[in-house]
DNA sequence: AGCACGCCGACT
DNA sequence: GTCGGCGTGCTC
């Protein structure tokens, strides 16, 4: 028999199956699905079975390891990983890297064995442990060549040695077992009396009480204790204690909850800010949890998790919480009790959409419409296609909720590929906020300057007033977006994007933003060496500066990507923020995230425009959805008001908020069928990376060629300068399409990848 | 991606 | 003659 192999390398060099004997004493139990350990040009590598055959004339070597007893691939996941290979021009490596947690992955360790420690060169002994192994790190390079003259002579030898990234966390608890035959028991008698009252120990315990390792160990050897080991979850919320609340439901609510339980289906549930969307979350879960059916519960991000938890953890017994941000220990528990069916609700990041989860009754997407769900760096996904995948997988109900959903979605929505339901109103008869308009160009012609507009000073007094709060967007982060000096015109650029750094006063820092470049403030200016440089525009921490000033009395906090570096430095802002020990919370777009703040009566964007101005056709999409988040905020509890400054009111994505989404959308969706976009033609970005200039041009313009060919409509190829590699040349074009035959156009760009082009294709519009 | 091998040029 | 750098070719 014969193993079809994926080994786990990411290059498109190795991007294919390989075929290994499989020896006759793993036949009877290997499965599709299972790592094995394979070797592989000279090293040892870890693959994934992905086929058993009968015969195969290109095997020559034999698996030398199985690690699972289970597949940890089931037929679902491989599912999942031909979407993924059908989405973008990813290595199969990679797509099994995506679905699958890293501590499945193993690590790989080059070691050096000693076999004869007198004739090693006196230099290198210090690199061997005390066992007669030397593990190679990268910096051992160098040493390449000495170490194959050893092995010539017999000296040393080399192997690769494999170490898993996470187990099962194991206590030992001691136990006491009356049938023991110590007869110096007397000498104990204390501890014999402790365990009298206690029945399992651990040993933190017993030490805590007084007894020495020694005398347990003792104990140990002659039988008198027992040594029960156990595994234990780590648990990364485990000081969550919440109190149960009754939730009494709307008349509106209690329709939609009926709607959605009456019929398995895909659901868009668009619920206008502060209308109770979770409310309706915690019952659904409750029922299907009551039902045996396990419920999968995705938000965008890690933060919102907690928060979520709080919510719901009173209502289910079995959470399991999957992130990627838990460490190794905690995702591998968290991961076997989902696989052990021990959990009843996962609430998790996108990721979490991979986990193995039997019996699937309900996918939540909280927020749908956030951007987080697509992952965009070395492979690209969209969680919710999975989720509707998933779901049907499984034949579970999907809800995807949210106030302002995105176009496609809203358009998939009416076109009846998801049923669509509505909260049109929040509970307890409030109101939504009132919305004002400042325009700043008239601001300007009072005689104000200032980044505030007399309106917003007036209603921010009066809130400082009444001990009610304020939130505050400013979308635009560090001090200044650049520094110029005023005698010779220089500003500070980065060195391989080209363009200008933008000034962090807090750190004294000139950064980036393309790239992780960053640079120390310099006094002087590099090229003239005048002193008199000039920050210039405008951002959020100058805003700061400004508030602080204009309200000298009022408690002032600021979040951004800066300020909450530190471990729950969110978490920690946001409940300060909460129990009112400030005033005003300024903060960058995470601000208008699924916050539910009870205090907030006024909420401000200062320099909408700051928002319309990417160059992307979502551009209008993203700045409404930030706009109606950010002014949802306010008035959850009291009544509250919305106040936005701007010099562009009359966008569509301005104007829109103080009607509804319904009139944003039709605005929006009139714009993509002008324009062919999404959703009414599908588009992707194809870049080409090479060194030559122009040959790499003409590569791309033979696939821009080719497309065309297939009537579809190609934008470029033009020339990526930003954020460019030394000595590569970047090419990119833009492909709208009603269908792409994409394995047709994967097949030729792989012709160019083993030609040493680098070509990626990223979608741009999320199929359905 | 990661490994060996082979060619070449520099340095004893 | 040795050592290290880099380009090339291959992986069941």
């Amino acid at each position: 028999m014969i193993a079809r192999v994926i080994v786990d390398l990411k290059h498109h060099q190795v991007n294919r199956l390989f075929d290994y004997f499989i020896p006759a004493e793993m036949e009877s139990f290997l499965q599709r699905g299972m790592r094995v350990i394979v070797p592989f040009n000279e090293m040892k590598r870890l693959g994934f079975v992905v086929e058993i055959v009968e015969e195969s004339n290109q095997a020559s070597k034999e698996i030398e390891d199985v690690l699972d007893v289970e597949p940890i691939i089931d037929d679902e996941l491989f599912e999942h990983i031909d979407l993924l290979m059908k989405t973008s021009n990813i290595t199969l490596s990679h797509a099994f890297e995506t679905v699958l947690p890293s501590e499945i992955f193993i690590q790989y360790e080059k070691q050096v064995i000693c076999l004869d420690e007198s004739r090693i060169d006196q230099s290198l002994k210090s690199k061997f442990n005390k066992n007669g192994v030397w593990v190679l790190k990268k910096s051992d390079i160098q040493y390449q060549y000495q170490i194959k003259k050893l092995k010539e002579a017999k000296i040393v030898e080399t192997r690769t040695a494999l170490k898993t990234k996470a187990k099962a966390k194991v206590i030992k608890t001691y136990h006491f077992n009356v049938n023991h035959r110590y007869h110096k028991i007397n000498n104990n008698l204390e501890l014999i009396s402790f365990f009298n009252n206690h029945d399992e120990v651990n040993k933190a315990d017993l030490n805590a009480y007084g007894f020495s390792d020694a005398q347990i160990k003792t104990l140990i050897k002659h039988e008198v204790l027992q040594v029960i080991e156990k595994e234990v979850i780590r648990n990364p919320y485990s000081h969550i204690i919440e109190n149960k609340k009754d939730i009494k439901l709307t008349d509106e609510q209690n329709k939609v909850l009926n709607q959605i339980l009456s019929k398995q289906d895909q659901y868009l549930l668009k619920g206008v800010t502060g209308s109770g969307k979770t409310e309706i979350y915690i019952k659904l879960i409750e029922s299907y949890v009551m039902k045996g059916a396990k419920v999968l519960l995705l938000v965008p991000e890690i933060t919102l998790i907690l928060q979520m938890l709080k919510r719901v953890s009173p209502y289910v017994e079995k959470i399991a919480i999957y992130h990627s941000g838990l460490s190794h220990g905690e995702r591998y528990d968290q991961y076997e009790r989902i696989r052990n069916q021990n959990v009843h609700l996962i609430i998790g990041t996108r990721s979490a959409i991979f986990s193995p989860i039997q019996n699937l009754g309900l996918i939540i997407v909280d927020e749908c419409h956030d951007q987080a769900y697509i992952q965009e760096d070395s492979t690209y996904y969209d969680a919710i296609t999975h989720a509707i995948k998933k779901a049907s997988y499984h034949q579970a109900t999907l809800l995807l909720g949210s106030a302002t959903p995105s176009v496609e979605h809203m358009f998939y929505a009416l076109n009846k590929q998801f049923r669509l339901v509505e909260l049109k109103s929040r509970p307890l008869n409030l109101p939504m906020p009132k919305i004002e308009y400042v325009d700043m160009k008239q601001e300007l012609t009072k005689g104000n300057t200032s980044i505030f507009s007399e309106v917003l000073m007036q209603k921010i007094e009066s809130r400082l007033k009444n001990k009610e709060q304020v939130l505050l967007l400013f979308n635009r982060k560090g001090y200044a977006p650049y520094i110029m000096c005023r005698q010779c015109g220089h500003v500070p650029t980065c060195p391989t994007c080209q363009i200008a750094l933008t000034y962090f006063k807090s750190d004294g820092l000139l950064k980036c933003s393309y790239c992780h470049y960053k640079e120390a403030k310099q006094l002087s200016c590099q090229s003239c060496q005048s002193t008199a440089i000039k920050e210039v525009g405008v951002g959020i921490e100058y805003v700061e500066e400004v508030l602080k000033k204009t309200f000298s009395n009022a408690k002032i906090a600021r979040m951004d990507k800066q300020t909450i570096k530190t471990k729950n430095g969110h978490e920690t802002l946001i409940k300060d923020f909460d129990e009112q020990a400030y005033d005003i919370l300024l903060g960058t777009q995470m601000i208008a995230k699924g916050l539910d703040f009870k205090n907030v009566t006024l909420s401000a964007i200062i320099m909408a425009d700051l928002s319309l101005n990417i160059p992307s056709y979502t551009a209008s999409e993203q700045a409404y959805i930030l706009f109606a988040q950010m002014t949802g905020r306010s008035g959850r509890f009291y009544p509250g008001e919305a106040l936005v400054q701007a010099y562009h009111l009359d966008h569509f994505a301005i104007k829109s908020l103080s009607k509804n989404y319904d009139a944003f959308y039709k605005e929006a969706i009139h714009i993509r069928k002008l324009a062919n976009y999404a959703p009414f033609k599908q588009m992707a970005k194809i870049t080409f990376e090479g060194e030559q200039y122009l040959k790499t041009y003409q590569e791309a313009f033979k696939i821009k060629k080719y497309l065309e060919s297939q009537d579809h409509e190609v934008l470029g190829p033009y020339e990526q300068t930003l954020n460019r590699k030394v000595d590569i040349y970047k090419f990119e074009m833009v492909v709208k399409y009603i269908k792409l035959d994409k394995s047709e156009l994967f097949i030729k760009i792989t012709e160019l990848m083993q030609k040493k082009w680098f070509v990626r294709f990223f979608p741009m519009s999320r199929e359905i």
